[in-house]
DNA sequence: GATGAATGAGTGTTCATTCAT
DNA sequence: GATGAATGAACACTCATTCAT
């Protein structure tokens, strides 16, 4: 829970005490590695709990059900993941650049925190709505980009939005299968190198 | 259950009746509407057989467990995606309108057989084998296409494997933004000729 | 659950099997012993299906939720206890003798089945449907037989509906300090002479 | 908690600052309206703390326990509703007059404390000990007033006791039906002289 | 070949109570 | 005198699976 003034709030909306909010801190990192490592489902409140090291009650001080936890998780990463990507694209000097950068970071997240794509995955019945919201916040920050960079020339002319959705799939399924599932928990630069390739073409600024 | 000569057999690995025959078809088609439309977890094994008009025992006569249909059902909804998209690509004469007419293929089924996005996503913690499964054989078709399609110097050396997954990236999230979340259930003409766009570009075969 | 027949069925809305239809009245005994001795809170469902020397699920498969149960048992007891008395008074050659053996019926009942004292007290606030039910239903059946009286002189003039709720109360608090209370499971022929003589009074056919 | 002066005291038996005796009332208040609204099992401390603007806490300064409050509830409620009585009643001049204004200060105090119904009603199961201290105070004071007015021959003669709780039971009744229930929250003239009837005849007071 | 009654482990959630501050 | 964070036992309910018929 969130008050008006963004600051973090318990179930019962009160602000919280630091104590609380080291809590509440702790708890949701423990929900992240748990639903990362087995699954919505096959997470259980006990288990998260204990993996914070607190009672089992104490989960409902801080979230009104298993489910709130991970909308809040999923607006966490989706902030966290769209924050590295900014930081990454910010050196770049030209659209190239900056998408090159942007999916860098995108897939140095992905190979910190794979607790992104699990559960991002899972959202598909568990909440949808915080699917949309994911998916739907990524491909805003594409479009606008996009939109700038054709105006400026810098890429070719296209329908922004589709192509901001491309670019997202080509970073979640070739993250998925190099870095989910490589050996190497980061991404082989030979296939960075030719993905960026793959983006420059999309993107109308191959060589 | 498969034996090994392919027929289809209960869980005690005899071969079926006509009557066994037709009532396995009848669970398995229920169980792809309901995991569908409910999710693994929300999905039960009496919903199952219900929809197929049998009693709860019988399911087990013909599947060994739940993830046992799931199970058989990825490869089902894999092979005959796959075949969906053979079928499309057949009448295409270069590379650049296979992929294309093989995509079309790929959106038509998906509009068809939402179960198979629906159920893909579930596979991850589902049954991960499986998930893998579908999109190793999925790619190994492109890839057997794109390394043909090189040698023959119709579109632009590159690696195989990546713009494989990359296709399939593609494919997966502009599905599942225009077709399974879209009003109509169709893709919108307009996208997918921005869609082609892009994948001529990545194949390298553009304008 | 009763179907349109007034046929026994389980949740489903199937009808009962002979098993079905055995593991069903056992379930339902058990909670009224259960309710009555330990209240509708401190009963659990454990409790319950000990009892009656059944699984926990095997509950759900009869009843839909604990509520349900506590509701039938309502609706039975009800049933039961107007039969009795109907049955009790029908040998009363006029109305004085009618509702004494009406009353000695009710307080015979009560103390063979304590589950209901217990279980209507209960219903305040698990039930107030119920409690109505059960309150306006054993009124109709005086306010039926004090009209037909007053018709036929046999009794004086007055609101019959106020007649009856003071007859039920009446009995109510009678019944809870000699029955429940009380050290014998049986109304004391004493106490019971004066309950005569002040119901006579009631109804205006005093001596 | 009451000291052997009477006097207010904390759970650790001290007697209580002013401060504490305000907020000790505060929660005794919140606890009758809660315990009212929702039954005891639905009450929870924090609802009552709540409602009494204090720390959750700060309840057990004041109570060993939620079946204290509870007792103590009964307690005070008892006394009041016999105080309001007693005054109601001091006006009458017979036995007759008497009855009659105690059964009508009986239900007013019904109707604006529902409190005594639903906590008495309650305490079947809740605190036995309470339910049967309530109903023997209340009978008490109707013996002793009915044994007076026997042998001064103002009533016919009879089991005091006996008509002691059948009054109870017609006020219990009585009281549930047209002011719990009713539309108005005040008892209806008409069923109040119906009632009035019905006592004098009882009491052999009749016309 | 088919059935459906029975099971019981497992889960999310609540709440009276304690206690360090 | 007051607080509210923390606890953990307890409970209603679900469901994959078995098996006697």
């Amino acid at each position: 829970m969130t008050d008006a003034t963004g600051a973090q709030t318990g179930v019962d909306g009160r602000a919280l005490s630091a104590r609380g909010t080291a809590t509440r801190r702790r708890l949701l990192e423990s929900a992240e590695q748990i639903f990362a490592a087995l699954g919505y489902h096959e997470a259980s409140i006990v288990k998260i709990t204990e993996a914070a090291g607190v009672g089992q009650g104490t989960f409902y001080l801080y979230f009104g059900s298993k489910k709130d936890v991970f909308d809040e998780l999923v607006r966490d990463l989706n902030g966290r993941v769209r924050a590295a990507m900014s930081e990454g694209a910010a050196k770049g000097r030209n659209r190239r650049e900056i998408e090159r950068l942007g999916f860098q970071a995108y897939f140095r997240f992905t190979a910190e925190h794979p607790a992104l794509y699990r559960i991002i995955r899972q959202a598909e019945f568990v909440s949808p709505e915080m699917l949309h919201y994911h998916y739907e916040r990524l491909s805003h920050g594409y479009v606008e980009g996009l939109v700038r960079a054709m105006d400026a020339g810098e890429i070719e002319r296209g329908d922004p939005e589709v192509i901001a959705w491309a670019l997202m799939g080509i970073g979640e399924l070739l993250g998925m299968k190099w870095i989910l599932w490589g050996d190497e928990s980061e991404m082989p630069d030979a296939v960075f190198a030719e993905i960026a390739r793959i983006i420059d073409s999309v993107l109308g600024v191959g060589e």
